[in-house]
DNA sequence: TTGTATGCGTTATCAT
DNA sequence: ATGATAACGCATACAA
């Protein structure tokens, strides 16, 4: 009855194994384990009738599909890498909660990577390499090109979210940092402040970069009149508590003192403005006005009500989604530059 | 002088494969592939001569062992699975982060599940077991016994954190949430005030019910009294927002507005303080004492400077692997409960 | 210390 | 529409 040929000379020994698999299903269903595979991966020409009949043998038997067996045959599991580092960042815990949901809603699995090292980055990729994933998303740190041809001969398909990336071969996404910077200048330049500043992590982040370019390149004419200053400000992390110290460090008073900093993310200009508020005293935007990038969860709640820039996570999210699933499926897309547009969000802070 | 016998008949034929494997290194460096195995293993016995050698010529054709192909031969991956329910919780959040990093460490990758429908949880573990993971965390919802029987049949080990958790063979972590709850209730009854609350989302969860109960029973004697009233406030959902509403719902004023307010988590703590604050005018903790629990970053951010019971993500994380190490390594431990312990810390809210 | 032989559970190919 | 068979790449028991 059962076709498949047993192991030669075995005859009726029979281990008590532990763990069902499809020849169990076979035998007991009185199919193949062809058709068994077939049937769970619900094939097309495989009759009504015979797929119910092994569907229900196989929840029968609390049966389900080895993947790590199947990916090995298919020389290719349904695993995404994600790198990232850390989950202090708010808008990159905003955008891997959509990414996660959206892998997951796609038949794909999400396999993370810190990479809290970013020399450590290239090492880690090729581990991801390791466990045959169909894609990889990086949103933190930047891979050597040499990476790159490891995938490519792979033909694993990578997207860079909210970076620089020099990868041949991958996708790039970005939010409209341009845009972004651009539209913050010209929200301060309008509010009548006159001195103002750019506050970003030193040594500068690929996104923060950009944006603070963008943002001196629409002020540099009234800077050329003479109307107004400006002056870079950075600190030490790129987070709440450097937003914060630098803060206490450029607001102490004094001739220079900006009253308006356009800060290269939310999280920053969250530290900076209680800095100013609690510690120095200052009025927002009376004293001070502050405008952030991202749109983080927090910059919404009534403590802040910050005026920011917003990207969209969840679009972010399903572009790259998109573009993965494009090329596992084959689609030869070239190497290409992605940009997402930004919004303004007016609030209480300038 | 290759050992490895080839496939019968297929003598010189040699595709050109596009991945390396265990045979071409060993080809290469004139060994067998089991010595390469072994070699990229670190076996013991294998000479020092042989290892480097093989090592060498691995890392020059770039070699790495094809973990997917190493689990199907062991019957169990590095993958350990995290099932959680989205990252918009803070503290699970920082537990994630702390979990994940430690995961790492410990040669292993974590494989995140996101089960935003508790009902799909059951469904989603089993998902898990097709990968073959080597164990399981799970820090939300509650998975169906039935699950359990899957698992253990498996001896894949499970670690249930912060939850009831009925799983038999499953360790179960908590922080001391009727110690946490018992230390916030003695300070809001040596604060002064007489008008004490307890805010929890509707329905509530098994983490903040526990708590919610050690904080009435520690206030029942003085409830007693007459000294001071108690009021059960709930929220709509568990988070920020949730706490923003209740407040501009419990603190809009009258006779019995609570002047004490114990919430289930930070988060929610935090929501609460901003509509009493910026929407409702009062003053904390003048006109209403707040505390918290978890100490999540945002409640040491100067614009709460909240009052809290703090548990340890980094100790929940590090225990939570060490147990799961453990049992993969065959240790046969009984199902436990094992509580961590939390501290109380004063800010500014009471 | 190293090599040989085998099987892990699945799917793709070819056959019927 | 279904069955037989051959890989997939590795690790291990057994030999030597």
């Amino acid at each position: 009855m059962s076709g498949d040929r047993q192991k030669p000379g075995n005859g009726a020994k029979k281990k008590a194994h532990q763990v069902v698999t499809s020849a169990d299903v076979a035998r007991e269903a009185g199919v193949s384990r062809s058709t068994v595979s077939r049937c769970m991966a619900d094939d097309e020409r495989i009759s009504e009738a015979t797929r119910k009949r092994v569907q229900e043998t196989a929840a029968q038997l609390g049966y389900h599909v080895n993947k790590i067996a199947s990916s090995m045959n298919r020389r290719k599991s349904d695993l995404i890498g994600l790198v990232t580092s850390g989950l202090t960042d708010p808008f990159r815990i905003e955008f891997l909660d959509c990414l996660i949901s959206q892998i997951q809603q796609s038949g794909y699995r999400p396999l993370v990577i810190d990479v809290s090292d970013p020399d450590q980055m290239g090492i880690s990729m090729l581990n991801l390499l390791q466990y045959q994933v169909a894609g990889v998303v990086v949103t933190s740190g930047s891979p050597s090109p040499e990476v790159g041809t490891h995938y490519l001969k792979r033909n694993v398909p990578v997207v860079l979210v909210n970076r620089a990336g020099r990868l041949e071969g991958a996708d790039v996404i970005n939010c409209d940092n341009v845009h972004g910077g651009e539209l913050a200048a010209d929200m301060l330049l309008k509010s009548g402040k006159k001195r103002l500043g750019f506050l970003n992590v030193r040594g500068g982040t690929y996104s923060g970069n950009v944006r603070g370019e963008a943002f001196v390149s629409r002020i540099a004419p009234r800077l050329a009149d003479g109307e107004i200053s400006f002056t870079s400000l950075v600190c030490d992390s790129a987070d709440y508590d450097g937003g914060f110290h630098a803060g206490l460090k450029y607001l102490a008073g004094g001739e220079n003192t900006p009253d308006a900093i356009f800060c290269a993310k939310d999280h920053i200009a969250l530290g900076l403005m209680d800095a100013a508020r609690f510690e120095l005293g200052l009025t927002v935007p009376g004293d001070l006005a502050v405008i952030g990038f991202d749109d983080i969860a927090a910059a919404r709640q009534g403590a802040y009500q910050l005026t920011t820039v917003r990207q969209r996570a969840d679009q972010l999210a399903e572009m790259t989604v998109e573009r993965l699933r494009r090329r596992i499926g084959g689609d030869d897309l070239g190497d290409e530059r992605l940009v997402l547009p930004v919004e303004f969000i007016r609030r209480q802070t300038v």
